[in-house]
DNA sequence: TTGTATGCGTTATCAT
DNA sequence: ATGATAACGCATACAA
């Protein structure tokens, strides 16, 4: 395979480290990485003093920690976390379980994690099940061979299967949705607030059929955001046989789904108020190959704002989760958790706010 | 904060095991993780056997294998991965670095590296850098401190910063572009093939004027993408003057961004070949926005063939990137050069297809 | 303030 | 075929 002449001008525009400067090892030898032995030996001090030095720097005098650190730069020390743990009995990194990786919400939402987690001393790692539960098994060998001290879960069920009760999993806490069996704490968004917001939204648009487009029963957030829109049209007065539900699988073509069940009825609503936006997105791609307009013939809203909702056209009202501040304070949950032992909360519920883009307007009669 | 009671149906219609049961301990102590040493005093033999009939159970007697397994069963026994890394100098784990998890391409690579890694005994880890040198360099304390075996890297520069060279860094993988600087082996997809089958298709529905849209000069992708739209319109013998090269960033602003642009000039094309589907996405959205019909009134191409093409409306005719063999392939060739020291090529570009949506269709004659 | 010595759970070497 | 034991790199109790 010919290789592009520009990718060595790229690569040479690219690099600061002039071709002719070899490169530095480190300083030292290029064996195996420097123990704490390599560098006692160099700051001529015991090991013990090097591992003071490094973790309690206050109970060791100025001028030898001094030379500790001067040693440590010269070898390039970094203590190694596999003998560290070992003997600690436990490691400083936080496993992170998703069932899926892809979704739009999780990336933002380990930016908070990860944030919260690196500015007290701990790293991440994420591991994704694919809503595998032999998958999940894999992790919790991970965890149960003491390679991270705490979880932070990404689904409502543990995902390791029933007969591994919660005995052996290290502090946890869960995200969006109470992890079943575990009595684990979690955080999440008010999500009957949020459903409510956009009901209402609807309701003030002067919309009275409206109908609930849901993912799957099983999930919690289906019955918290039905919640809210049945207390929305409760609150309105609107009669039961102005309601329509209609269940799906929170995918986008779950959504296009809807559309095509719903035109099978001989009543349509005027305004659809979806689980998730995925389910809203499907739903505005099925309204417009039937020809409809959004929101001149049917109003839609979302639930999330993944990034995508803002791109449609046109660009899609819903409810923002506050992502990056559920991660944050899931992390600190866990940390609290990691030091203290008990956590000060058991449930922590953040406000969804109402996100008013273009896919919402007055209804229209039907013909 | 109110509990639904829906919620209290749904994990009892969830949860298998009957409330009254009490969750049995795994049985044995609950105390700490059971160790090699409850194994062998167990099966009433040495740790050495106990290991031994793990590792190599050929070399144990029939009658000893049965009973270290039944004890192992007892005990819950897994092997703690601390010790076993301290010992063998090496851990069973393989990060995976990427500047961002939310990239839609990322997601099923991810499933072919999981699946090879995992036949192979190895697990997955994600690092993910948000682009940041800081954050990278954390992931090389990680690997410093011999917490993974292996590396892939997402990104076609070291993440790590300049001065921190290859010199300490395990056997590593490049996925989609070639680590600069690093000797690194890499496995992709021939871009210049893939941009030279959208070129082609554009040209044989008799578009003559075909703008190339770009990212960045400063990935390899744009450059060879780009090299395969210049080949095909060599091909067709197409005057340098009937070509236009935007450059963007990548995102679909920048293809939003890139309408604007084009339509300052006062020759616009009849086709938009895109660098990925981001691009094409936004430049559709921009098309749409000003009134234009694609593909009435313009044809345009992606690269990729991201989960998102499928849904545009109209569906986007794209370069299909085989992620999950990517993956797959990626993976292996870490695995072969972490058993034989040496990889058996240091390049592997896999075939780009075409796939024909509803975005192309013949040109039209402008105003 | 600093050094010595022990053990964390494994695997591998050497005996037996 | 099996067992005793050293060593991996580190943190800490205890001694000095």
């Amino acid at each position: 395979m010919d290789f592009p002449r520009t990718s060595f001008d790229l690569q040479a525009s690219l690099c600061s480290v002039p071709r002719n400067e070899t490169p530095r090892q480190n300083a030292v030898s290029n064996s195996s990485p420097a123990t704490i032995e390599d560098v006692a030996r160099i700051a001529e001090v015991s090991i013990a003093t090097v591992s003071r030095a490094i973790h309690m720097p206050e109970k060791v005098a100025n001028s030898t920690r001094l030379k500790v650190n001067q040693a440590i730069a010269i070898t390039g020390y970094t203590t190694n976390a596999m003998a560290r743990s070992l003997r600690l009995g436990r490691s400083n990194m936080i496993l992170v379980v998703a069932p899926d990786i892809g979704d739009p919400n999780f990336s933002s939402i380990l930016v908070g994690l990860e944030n919260e987690a690196r500015s007290h001393g701990y790293g991440v790692l994420i591991g994704h099940t694919q809503n595998d539960a032999q998958r999940g098994l894999e992790y919790l060998k991970f965890l149960n061979s003491n390679q991270a001290a705490g979880l932070i879960l990404f689904t409502g069920i543990l995902p390791f299967g029933h007969q591994t009760m919660t005995a052996r999993l290290p502090p946890s806490v869960g995200v969006f949705e109470p992890v079943f069996n575990g009595g684990i704490p979690y955080v999440g968004v008010d999500d009957i607030e949020g459903a409510r917001k956009a009901v209402d939204l609807l309701l003030s648009e002067g919309h009275r059929k409206i109908a609930f487009i849901g993912d799957s029963k099983t999930r919690l957030a289906y019955h918290r955001r039905r919640l809210g829109y049945e207390a929305g049209l409760d609150a309105a007065n609107v009669p039961d046989s102005l309601r329509i539900i209609l269940e799906g699988d929170g995918t986008i073509e779950s959504g296009r789904l809807a559309v095509e069940q719903l035109f099978m009825r001989d009543t349509l609503p005027t305004a659809f108020m979806c689980v998730n936006d995925q389910t809203a997105i499907g739903l505005m791609i099925g309204l417009s190959a039937r020809g409809y307009n959004v929101p001149r013939d049917f109003s839609v809203t979302g639930f999330d704002d993944v990034p995508q909702a803002s791109f449609m056209t046109p660009s899609l009202t819903t409810i923002r989760q506050p992502r990056t501040a559920i991660g944050k304070h899931a992390m600190a949950l866990l940390l609290e958790l990691l030091s203290d032992g008990k956590p000060a909360e058991t449930e922590i519920l953040l406000r969804p706010d109402l996100v008013v883009r273009n896919s919402v307007g007055p209804p229209r009669p039907h013909k």
